[in-house]
DNA sequence: GGCTTTATTTTGATTAGTCAAATTCTTATC
DNA sequence: GATAAGAATTTGACTAATCAAAATAAAGCC
Protein backbone atom coordinates (compact mmCIF):
# COMPACT_ATOMS: atom_id res chain seq x y z
CA UNK A 1 0.00 0.00 0.00
CA UNK A 2 1.22 3.83 -0.71
CA UNK A 3 1.53 5.80 2.34
CA UNK A 4 -0.81 9.30 2.35
CA UNK A 5 2.28 10.86 1.93
CA UNK A 6 3.33 8.69 -1.04
CA UNK A 7 -0.23 9.37 -2.34
CA UNK A 8 0.02 13.43 -1.79
CA UNK A 9 3.07 13.42 -3.72
CA UNK A 10 1.66 11.39 -6.99
CA UNK A 11 -1.49 13.91 -6.73
CA UNK A 12 0.49 16.84 -6.33
CA UNK A 13 2.28 15.64 -9.47
CA UNK A 14 -0.19 14.79 -11.64
CA UNK A 15 -1.90 18.27 -10.88
CA UNK A 16 1.33 20.46 -11.18
CA UNK A 17 1.79 18.74 -14.70
CA UNK A 18 -1.36 20.29 -15.66
CA UNK A 19 -3.08 16.80 -17.70
CA UNK A 20 -0.17 17.04 -20.39
CA UNK A 21 3.06 14.81 -19.69
CA UNK A 22 5.34 18.21 -18.58
CA UNK A 23 8.11 17.78 -16.34
CA UNK A 24 7.50 19.39 -12.85
CA UNK A 25 10.14 21.20 -11.17
CA UNK A 26 11.34 20.16 -7.44
CA UNK A 27 10.60 23.28 -6.63
CA UNK A 28 6.86 23.98 -7.25
CA UNK A 29 6.78 20.16 -6.14
CA UNK A 30 7.83 21.31 -2.65
CA UNK A 31 5.41 24.84 -2.53
CA UNK A 32 3.06 22.48 -2.93
CA UNK A 33 3.60 20.16 -0.45
CA UNK A 34 4.68 22.59 1.99
CA UNK A 35 7.69 20.89 2.56
CA UNK A 36 11.73 21.77 1.54
CA UNK A 37 13.02 21.55 -1.54
CA UNK A 38 15.33 18.82 -0.38
CA UNK A 39 12.64 16.57 1.59
CA UNK A 40 10.88 16.49 -2.41
CA UNK A 41 13.92 15.40 -3.97
CA UNK A 42 15.03 12.40 -1.29
CA UNK A 43 10.69 11.78 -1.74
CA UNK A 44 10.77 11.93 -5.15
CA UNK A 45 13.97 9.73 -6.05
CA UNK A 46 12.19 6.99 -3.24
CA UNK A 47 9.12 7.31 -5.85
CA UNK A 48 11.22 6.52 -8.86
CA UNK A 49 13.11 3.52 -7.19
CA UNK A 50 9.34 2.11 -7.18
CA UNK A 51 8.94 2.95 -10.54
CA UNK A 52 5.69 5.68 -9.60
CA UNK A 53 8.25 8.27 -11.58
CA UNK A 54 10.71 9.29 -13.67
CA UNK A 55 13.33 11.63 -12.09
CA UNK A 56 15.57 13.26 -14.55
CA UNK A 57 18.05 14.50 -12.50
CA UNK A 58 18.00 18.21 -11.93
CA UNK A 59 15.17 18.98 -14.38
CA UNK A 60 12.26 17.29 -12.82
CA UNK A 61 10.10 14.27 -12.11
CA UNK A 62 7.15 12.74 -14.07
CA UNK A 63 4.58 10.28 -13.50
CA UNK A 64 4.91 6.92 -15.01
CA UNK A 65 1.58 4.82 -16.05
CA UNK A 66 1.76 3.14 -12.70
CA UNK A 67 2.02 6.25 -10.96
CA UNK A 68 -0.60 7.90 -12.88
CA UNK A 69 -3.33 5.39 -12.10
CA UNK A 70 -2.61 5.31 -8.30
CA UNK A 71 -2.22 9.15 -8.81
CA UNK A 72 -6.01 9.04 -10.41
CA UNK A 73 -7.17 6.98 -7.78
CA UNK A 74 -6.14 9.66 -5.53
CA UNK A 75 -7.97 12.56 -7.21
CA UNK A 76 -11.57 10.19 -7.84
CA UNK A 77 -11.43 9.73 -3.97
CA UNK A 78 -10.66 12.97 -3.58
CA UNK A 79 -13.18 14.30 -5.20
CA UNK A 80 -16.29 11.89 -4.83
CA UNK A 81 -15.79 13.02 -1.42
CA UNK A 82 -16.11 16.53 -1.66
CA UNK A 83 -19.26 16.18 -3.72
CA UNK A 84 -20.39 13.88 -0.82
CA UNK A 85 -19.90 16.48 1.46
CA UNK A 86 -21.76 18.96 -0.28
CA UNK A 87 -24.61 16.98 -1.66
CA UNK A 88 -25.08 14.39 1.28
CA UNK A 89 -23.89 16.17 4.40
CA UNK A 90 -24.88 19.84 3.17
CA UNK A 91 -21.51 21.43 3.95
CA UNK A 92 -20.10 24.36 2.49
CA UNK A 93 -18.47 24.10 -1.20
CA UNK A 94 -15.41 25.84 0.54
CA UNK A 95 -14.77 23.96 3.14
CA UNK A 96 -14.98 20.32 2.06
CA UNK A 97 -11.41 20.70 0.51
CA UNK A 98 -9.44 20.47 3.67
CA UNK A 99 -11.60 16.99 4.83
CA UNK A 100 -11.37 15.46 1.56
CA UNK A 101 -7.35 15.99 1.95
CA UNK A 102 -7.66 13.93 5.23
CA UNK A 103 -10.24 11.32 4.21
CA UNK A 104 -9.25 10.63 0.39
CA UNK A 105 -5.98 8.30 2.16
CA UNK A 106 -8.59 6.23 4.58
CA UNK A 107 -11.77 5.43 2.10
CA UNK A 108 -12.00 1.95 1.13
CA UNK A 109 -12.57 1.07 -2.82
CA UNK A 110 -16.09 -0.72 -1.58
CA UNK A 111 -16.80 2.66 0.58
CA UNK A 112 -15.93 4.49 -2.46
CA UNK A 113 -18.24 2.45 -5.04
CA UNK A 114 -21.34 3.00 -2.87
CA UNK A 115 -20.64 6.60 -2.28
CA UNK A 116 -20.59 7.00 -6.02
CA UNK A 117 -23.87 4.94 -6.81
CA UNK A 118 -25.03 6.66 -4.38
CA UNK A 119 -23.96 10.22 -6.21
CA UNK A 120 -25.42 9.01 -9.43
CA UNK A 121 -22.16 8.80 -10.86
CA UNK A 122 -21.40 12.32 -11.06
CA UNK A 123 -18.84 13.36 -13.23
CA UNK A 124 -17.66 16.86 -11.82
CA UNK A 125 -16.88 18.65 -7.90
CA UNK A 126 -18.34 20.78 -6.61
CA UNK A 127 -15.61 23.05 -7.80
CA UNK A 128 -16.47 21.74 -11.12
CA UNK A 129 -13.29 19.67 -11.37
CA UNK A 130 -13.61 16.81 -13.12
CA UNK A 131 -13.94 13.50 -11.27
CA UNK A 132 -11.78 9.91 -12.81
CA UNK A 133 -13.65 7.28 -13.55
CA UNK A 134 -13.10 3.71 -11.72
CA UNK A 135 -11.16 2.82 -14.92
CA UNK A 136 -8.81 6.08 -14.40
CA UNK A 137 -10.67 7.82 -17.75
CA UNK A 138 -10.28 11.82 -16.90
CA UNK A 139 -12.20 14.49 -18.63
CA UNK A 140 -9.67 16.33 -20.20
CA UNK A 141 -11.64 19.54 -21.58
CA UNK A 142 -9.50 22.65 -21.78
CA UNK A 143 -11.70 25.80 -20.92
CA UNK A 144 -10.93 29.91 -21.41
CA UNK A 145 -10.84 31.52 -17.81
CA UNK A 146 -12.15 35.05 -16.73
CA UNK A 147 -8.58 36.52 -17.82
CA UNK A 148 -8.43 34.96 -21.46
CA UNK A 149 -11.68 34.87 -22.66
CA UNK A 150 -13.36 36.69 -25.49
CA UNK A 151 -15.17 40.38 -23.67
CA UNK A 152 -18.78 41.01 -24.14
CA UNK A 153 -19.92 37.07 -24.57
CA UNK A 154 -22.08 35.48 -22.17
CA UNK A 155 -20.39 33.21 -20.32
CA UNK A 156 -21.13 30.26 -17.97
CA UNK A 157 -18.83 29.43 -14.95
CA UNK A 158 -17.46 25.63 -15.42
CA UNK A 159 -15.13 25.22 -12.81
CA UNK A 160 -13.06 27.28 -9.69
CA UNK A 161 -9.78 26.13 -9.50
CA UNK A 162 -7.78 26.86 -6.73
CA UNK A 163 -9.09 25.58 -3.08
CA UNK A 164 -7.72 27.73 -0.84
CA UNK A 165 -10.54 28.86 1.95
CA UNK A 166 -10.52 32.90 1.24
CA UNK A 167 -10.71 32.42 -2.68
CA UNK A 168 -14.00 29.96 -2.49
CA UNK A 169 -15.26 32.70 0.05
CA UNK A 170 -14.49 35.52 -2.26
CA UNK A 171 -15.87 33.71 -4.99
CA UNK A 172 -19.05 32.71 -2.52
CA UNK A 173 -19.65 36.17 -1.58
CA UNK A 174 -19.93 36.96 -5.10
CA UNK A 175 -21.57 34.28 -6.89
CA UNK A 176 -19.35 33.26 -8.82
CA UNK A 177 -19.87 29.11 -8.83
CA UNK A 178 -19.99 26.78 -11.53
CA UNK A 179 -22.81 27.38 -13.49
CA UNK A 180 -23.54 31.17 -12.58
CA UNK A 181 -23.67 33.43 -15.86
CA UNK A 182 -21.70 36.27 -16.17
CA UNK A 183 -20.00 38.64 -18.85
CA UNK A 184 -16.70 40.23 -19.08
CA UNK A 185 -17.53 43.99 -18.86
CA UNK A 186 -13.97 45.17 -19.07
CA UNK A 187 -10.42 43.81 -19.41
CA UNK A 188 -7.93 46.19 -18.15
CA UNK A 189 -4.42 44.79 -18.74
CA UNK A 190 -2.44 48.07 -17.90
CA UNK A 191 -4.24 47.93 -14.52
CA UNK A 192 -4.51 44.11 -14.32
CA UNK A 193 -8.16 44.75 -13.53
CA UNK A 194 -11.07 42.77 -14.71
CA UNK A 195 -14.97 43.80 -14.10
CA UNK A 196 -17.60 41.48 -14.68
CA UNK A 197 -21.31 42.00 -14.84
CA UNK A 198 -23.37 39.18 -13.38
CA UNK A 199 -27.33 38.85 -14.79
CA UNK A 200 -28.28 40.17 -12.04
CA UNK A 201 -26.64 43.44 -12.83
CA UNK A 202 -24.18 43.52 -10.09
CA UNK A 203 -20.89 44.14 -11.36
CA UNK A 204 -17.42 42.31 -9.67
CA UNK A 205 -14.06 43.24 -9.99
CA UNK A 206 -10.92 41.57 -9.84
CA UNK A 207 -7.38 40.81 -10.72
CA UNK A 208 -6.16 39.37 -13.56
CA UNK A 209 -4.80 36.53 -11.22
CA UNK A 210 -7.75 35.69 -9.85
CA UNK A 211 -9.55 35.48 -12.69
CA UNK A 212 -7.28 32.84 -13.94
CA UNK A 213 -8.62 30.29 -11.62
CA UNK A 214 -12.91 30.83 -12.90
CA UNK A 215 -12.99 28.35 -16.10
CA UNK A 216 -15.86 29.69 -18.53
CA UNK A 217 -16.87 28.53 -21.66
CA UNK A 218 -19.78 30.31 -23.55
CA UNK A 219 -23.44 30.06 -22.14
CA UNK A 220 -26.02 27.96 -24.52
CA UNK B 1 -2.86 16.59 17.63
CA UNK B 2 -3.00 12.88 18.44
CA UNK B 3 -1.43 10.30 16.04
CA UNK B 4 -3.70 7.82 14.61
CA UNK B 5 -1.46 5.18 16.89
CA UNK B 6 -1.81 7.51 19.60
CA UNK B 7 -5.88 7.25 19.00
CA UNK B 8 -5.52 3.79 18.37
CA UNK B 9 -3.45 2.95 21.94
CA UNK B 10 -5.78 5.04 24.10
CA UNK B 11 -8.58 3.40 22.46
CA UNK B 12 -7.50 0.31 22.81
CA UNK B 13 -6.72 0.41 26.39
CA UNK B 14 -9.95 2.31 27.16
CA UNK B 15 -11.77 -1.05 25.71
CA UNK B 16 -9.62 -3.15 27.83
CA UNK B 17 -10.58 -1.55 31.09
CA UNK B 18 -13.38 -2.50 30.59
CA UNK B 19 -15.66 0.71 31.42
CA UNK B 20 -13.61 0.52 35.44
CA UNK B 21 -10.95 1.63 35.80
CA UNK B 22 -9.03 -1.56 36.27
CA UNK B 23 -5.23 -1.76 34.81
CA UNK B 24 -4.36 -3.10 31.68
CA UNK B 25 -1.39 -5.21 31.36
CA UNK B 26 0.88 -4.67 28.25
CA UNK B 27 1.10 -8.36 27.52
CA UNK B 28 -2.95 -7.91 26.83
CA UNK B 29 -2.67 -4.34 25.27
CA UNK B 30 0.19 -5.45 22.78
CA UNK B 31 -1.60 -8.45 21.55
CA UNK B 32 -4.67 -6.09 20.73
CA UNK B 33 -2.81 -3.57 18.97
CA UNK B 34 -0.45 -6.48 17.10
CA UNK B 35 2.28 -4.84 18.43
CA UNK B 36 5.34 -6.48 19.92
CA UNK B 37 5.34 -5.94 23.92
CA UNK B 38 8.54 -3.87 24.32
CA UNK B 39 6.85 -1.52 21.73
CA UNK B 40 3.71 -1.37 24.02
CA UNK B 41 6.24 -0.32 26.60
CA UNK B 42 7.95 2.12 25.13
CA UNK B 43 4.54 3.63 23.61
CA UNK B 44 3.29 4.04 27.04
CA UNK B 45 5.96 5.41 28.67
CA UNK B 46 5.47 8.49 25.89
CA UNK B 47 1.86 8.71 26.37
CA UNK B 48 2.28 8.66 30.33
CA UNK B 49 4.77 11.70 29.64
CA UNK B 50 2.10 13.51 27.54
CA UNK B 51 0.02 13.47 30.36
CA UNK B 52 -2.63 10.87 28.55
CA UNK B 53 -2.37 7.38 30.98
CA UNK B 54 -0.99 6.54 34.12
CA UNK B 55 2.05 4.08 33.96
CA UNK B 56 2.67 1.73 36.79
CA UNK B 57 5.78 0.20 35.68
CA UNK B 58 5.47 -3.46 35.51
CA UNK B 59 1.98 -3.62 36.92
CA UNK B 60 -0.13 -2.12 34.16
CA UNK B 61 -1.60 1.20 32.69
CA UNK B 62 -4.70 3.32 32.87
CA UNK B 63 -6.26 6.10 31.27
CA UNK B 64 -6.16 9.83 32.70
CA UNK B 65 -9.06 11.51 32.39
CA UNK B 66 -7.29 13.63 29.58
CA UNK B 67 -6.64 10.14 27.70
CA UNK B 68 -9.95 8.99 28.47
CA UNK B 69 -11.37 11.82 26.98
CA UNK B 70 -9.87 11.29 23.61
CA UNK B 71 -10.08 7.95 23.31
CA UNK B 72 -14.09 8.43 23.81
CA UNK B 73 -14.13 10.95 21.19
CA UNK B 74 -12.11 7.75 18.98
CA UNK B 75 -14.99 5.46 20.48
CA UNK B 76 -17.77 8.01 19.22
CA UNK B 77 -16.36 8.63 15.57
CA UNK B 78 -15.89 5.15 14.92
CA UNK B 79 -19.33 3.79 16.14
CA UNK B 80 -21.05 6.79 14.25
CA UNK B 81 -18.76 5.81 11.10
CA UNK B 82 -19.74 1.66 11.36
CA UNK B 83 -23.73 3.33 11.55
CA UNK B 84 -23.64 5.68 9.15
CA UNK B 85 -21.92 2.65 6.83
CA UNK B 86 -24.67 0.43 7.73
CA UNK B 87 -27.68 2.56 7.77
CA UNK B 88 -26.76 4.97 4.55
CA UNK B 89 -24.51 3.29 2.86
CA UNK B 90 -26.28 -0.08 2.87
CA UNK B 91 -23.14 -1.89 4.08
CA UNK B 92 -22.76 -5.27 5.51
CA UNK B 93 -22.98 -5.00 9.52
CA UNK B 94 -20.74 -7.56 9.57
CA UNK B 95 -17.80 -6.10 7.28
CA UNK B 96 -17.79 -2.11 8.58
CA UNK B 97 -15.48 -2.45 11.42
CA UNK B 98 -12.19 -2.64 9.36
CA UNK B 99 -13.38 0.35 7.63
CA UNK B 100 -13.95 2.65 10.75
CA UNK B 101 -10.97 1.30 12.08
CA UNK B 102 -9.33 4.10 9.29
CA UNK B 103 -11.91 6.35 8.88
CA UNK B 104 -12.25 7.23 12.81
CA UNK B 105 -9.02 8.91 12.77
CA UNK B 106 -9.37 11.22 9.27
CA UNK B 107 -12.95 12.29 9.94
CA UNK B 108 -13.15 15.90 11.39
CA UNK B 109 -15.81 17.22 14.25
CA UNK B 110 -17.84 19.18 11.51
CA UNK B 111 -18.46 16.15 9.39
CA UNK B 112 -18.71 14.00 12.21
CA UNK B 113 -21.81 16.43 13.77
CA UNK B 114 -23.61 16.33 10.70
CA UNK B 115 -23.58 12.58 10.58
CA UNK B 116 -24.58 12.15 13.46
CA UNK B 117 -27.66 14.47 12.75
CA UNK B 118 -28.18 12.66 9.58
CA UNK B 119 -28.59 9.44 11.33
CA UNK B 120 -30.94 11.25 14.17
CA UNK B 121 -28.41 10.80 17.00
CA UNK B 122 -28.27 7.13 17.75
CA UNK B 123 -27.41 5.21 20.89
CA UNK B 124 -25.76 2.38 19.57
CA UNK B 125 -23.75 1.34 16.55
CA UNK B 126 -25.09 -1.67 14.78
CA UNK B 127 -23.34 -4.34 16.57
CA UNK B 128 -25.29 -2.45 19.41
CA UNK B 129 -22.29 -0.89 20.47
CA UNK B 130 -23.12 2.24 22.62
CA UNK B 131 -22.26 5.65 20.99
CA UNK B 132 -20.14 8.00 23.57
CA UNK B 133 -22.24 11.36 23.06
CA UNK B 134 -20.30 14.47 22.33
CA UNK B 135 -19.54 15.55 26.19
CA UNK B 136 -17.90 12.17 26.62
CA UNK B 137 -20.94 9.78 28.39
CA UNK B 138 -21.57 6.41 27.42
CA UNK B 139 -23.96 3.74 28.60
CA UNK B 140 -22.61 1.73 31.02
CA UNK B 141 -25.24 -0.96 31.44
CA UNK B 142 -23.84 -4.06 32.16
CA UNK B 143 -25.70 -7.26 30.42
CA UNK B 144 -25.89 -10.63 31.21
CA UNK B 145 -24.54 -13.00 28.03
CA UNK B 146 -25.74 -15.84 26.87
CA UNK B 147 -23.02 -17.71 28.37
CA UNK B 148 -24.38 -16.29 31.72
CA UNK B 149 -27.68 -15.88 31.56
CA UNK B 150 -31.26 -17.66 32.92
CA UNK B 151 -31.96 -21.26 31.25
CA UNK B 152 -35.67 -20.99 29.15
CA UNK B 153 -36.48 -17.21 29.58
CA UNK B 154 -37.31 -15.50 26.29
CA UNK B 155 -34.49 -12.94 25.68
CA UNK B 156 -33.69 -10.25 23.23
CA UNK B 157 -29.81 -9.65 21.92
CA UNK B 158 -28.62 -6.47 22.73
CA UNK B 159 -24.87 -6.18 21.24
CA UNK B 160 -22.65 -8.59 19.79
CA UNK B 161 -18.98 -7.98 21.30
CA UNK B 162 -16.21 -9.39 19.12
CA UNK B 163 -15.59 -7.62 15.71
CA UNK B 164 -13.86 -10.48 13.95
CA UNK B 165 -15.46 -11.02 10.62
CA UNK B 166 -15.79 -14.79 10.92
CA UNK B 167 -17.75 -14.66 14.30
CA UNK B 168 -19.84 -12.05 12.90
CA UNK B 169 -20.71 -13.89 9.76
CA UNK B 170 -21.43 -17.22 12.17
CA UNK B 171 -23.69 -14.28 14.14
CA UNK B 172 -25.38 -13.22 10.52
CA UNK B 173 -25.99 -16.89 9.32
CA UNK B 174 -27.80 -18.23 12.26
CA UNK B 175 -29.64 -14.96 13.01
CA UNK B 176 -28.01 -13.35 16.37
CA UNK B 177 -28.19 -9.63 15.34
CA UNK B 178 -29.15 -6.98 18.26
CA UNK B 179 -32.86 -7.32 18.41
CA UNK B 180 -33.08 -10.67 17.72
CA UNK B 181 -35.29 -12.87 19.59
CA UNK B 182 -34.12 -16.01 21.38
CA UNK B 183 -34.06 -18.57 24.77
CA UNK B 184 -31.35 -20.97 25.97
CA UNK B 185 -32.61 -24.31 25.86
CA UNK B 186 -29.75 -26.14 27.21
CA UNK B 187 -26.66 -25.31 28.65
CA UNK B 188 -23.90 -27.82 29.31
CA UNK B 189 -21.14 -26.47 31.56
CA UNK B 190 -19.21 -30.20 30.92
CA UNK B 191 -19.19 -29.99 27.54
CA UNK B 192 -18.89 -26.09 26.73
CA UNK B 193 -21.67 -25.90 24.62
CA UNK B 194 -24.93 -23.93 24.50
CA UNK B 195 -27.64 -24.47 22.35
CA UNK B 196 -30.21 -21.84 21.72
CA UNK B 197 -34.02 -21.68 20.46
CA UNK B 198 -35.35 -19.19 18.35
CA UNK B 199 -38.74 -17.68 17.93
CA UNK B 200 -38.62 -19.53 14.49
CA UNK B 201 -38.03 -22.91 16.51
CA UNK B 202 -34.70 -23.25 14.95
CA UNK B 203 -31.80 -24.10 17.33
CA UNK B 204 -28.24 -23.03 17.06
CA UNK B 205 -25.52 -24.23 18.84
CA UNK B 206 -22.11 -22.41 20.17
CA UNK B 207 -19.23 -22.77 22.33
CA UNK B 208 -19.45 -21.33 25.48
CA UNK B 209 -16.69 -19.32 24.64
CA UNK B 210 -18.92 -17.88 21.79
CA UNK B 211 -21.89 -17.63 24.11
CA UNK B 212 -20.24 -14.92 25.96
CA UNK B 213 -19.54 -12.38 23.23
CA UNK B 214 -23.78 -12.30 22.87
CA UNK B 215 -24.80 -9.81 25.46
CA UNK B 216 -28.77 -10.26 25.83
CA UNK B 217 -31.66 -9.01 28.30
CA UNK B 218 -34.31 -10.10 29.19
CA UNK B 219 -37.39 -9.96 25.98
CA UNK B 220 -40.17 -7.38 27.10
C1' DG C 1 33.25 32.78 -22.39
C1' DG C 2 33.39 33.84 -17.59
C1' DC C 3 30.78 35.36 -13.53
C1' DT C 4 26.63 35.60 -10.75
C1' DT C 5 22.21 34.19 -9.31
C1' DT C 6 19.03 30.59 -8.54
C1' DA C 7 17.50 25.84 -8.29
C1' DT C 8 18.61 21.31 -6.97
C1' DT C 9 20.93 17.85 -4.59
C1' DT C 10 23.59 16.04 -0.78
C1' DT C 11 24.83 15.41 3.96
C1' DG C 12 24.01 14.97 8.74
C1' DA C 13 20.37 15.15 12.33
C1' DT C 14 15.81 14.46 14.30
C1' DT C 15 11.17 12.34 15.44
C1' DA C 16 7.60 8.60 15.41
C1' DG C 17 6.96 3.98 15.40
C1' DT C 18 8.46 -0.50 15.19
C1' DC C 19 11.11 -5.34 16.05
C1' DA C 20 14.61 -8.78 17.97
C1' DA C 21 16.98 -10.16 21.60
C1' DA C 22 19.05 -9.48 26.14
C1' DT C 23 17.94 -8.16 30.83
C1' DT C 24 15.32 -7.51 34.94
C1' DC C 25 11.48 -7.89 37.81
C1' DT C 26 7.22 -10.40 39.75
C1' DT C 27 4.86 -14.19 41.07
C1' DA C 28 3.78 -18.83 41.74
C1' DT C 29 5.57 -23.22 43.48
C1' DC C 30 7.83 -26.14 46.25
C1' DG D 1 12.50 -18.45 51.58
C1' DA D 2 14.83 -20.07 47.31
C1' DT D 3 13.93 -21.00 42.62
C1' DA D 4 11.78 -21.41 38.16
C1' DA D 5 8.51 -19.54 34.90
C1' DG D 6 6.36 -15.76 32.94
C1' DA D 7 5.80 -10.86 32.03
C1' DA D 8 7.67 -6.43 31.36
C1' DT D 9 11.40 -3.51 30.24
C1' DT D 10 15.62 -2.08 28.07
C1' DT D 11 18.90 -1.79 24.40
C1' DG D 12 20.34 -1.43 19.76
C1' DA D 13 18.87 -1.26 15.11
C1' DC D 14 15.80 -0.06 11.32
C1' DT D 15 12.30 2.58 8.12
C1' DA D 16 9.63 6.66 6.72
C1' DA D 17 9.51 11.42 6.65
C1' DT D 18 11.25 15.55 7.62
C1' DC D 19 14.60 20.01 8.15
C1' DA D 20 18.96 22.96 8.10
C1' DA D 21 22.78 24.00 5.93
C1' DA D 22 26.58 23.01 2.74
C1' DA D 23 27.82 21.64 -1.99
C1' DT D 24 26.93 21.55 -6.79
C1' DA D 25 24.89 22.30 -11.23
C1' DA D 26 22.24 25.20 -14.56
C1' DA D 27 20.78 29.49 -16.43
C1' DG D 28 21.09 34.18 -17.25
C1' DC D 29 23.89 38.24 -18.18
C1' DC D 30 27.45 41.26 -19.54
MN1 LIG E 1 -4.09 14.26 1.07
MN1 LIG F 1 -12.51 20.00 -5.76
MN1 LIG G 1 -7.95 2.85 14.28
MN1 LIG H 1 -19.15 -1.63 16.52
Amino acid sequence: MATSTVENYLKQILLLSAGDDALVSMGDLAAALAVVPGTATTMVKSLASDGLVDHHLRHGVRLTAAGRRVALGVLRRHRLIETFLVEVLKMDWTEVHAEAELLEHAISDAVLDRLDALLGHPAADPHGDPIPTRLGKIDAQVYATLATCVVAQPLRIVRVTEQSGEFLQFAERNGLRPGARVRVAERDLAAGLITLKKTSGRTVALSLAAAGNILVAPAR
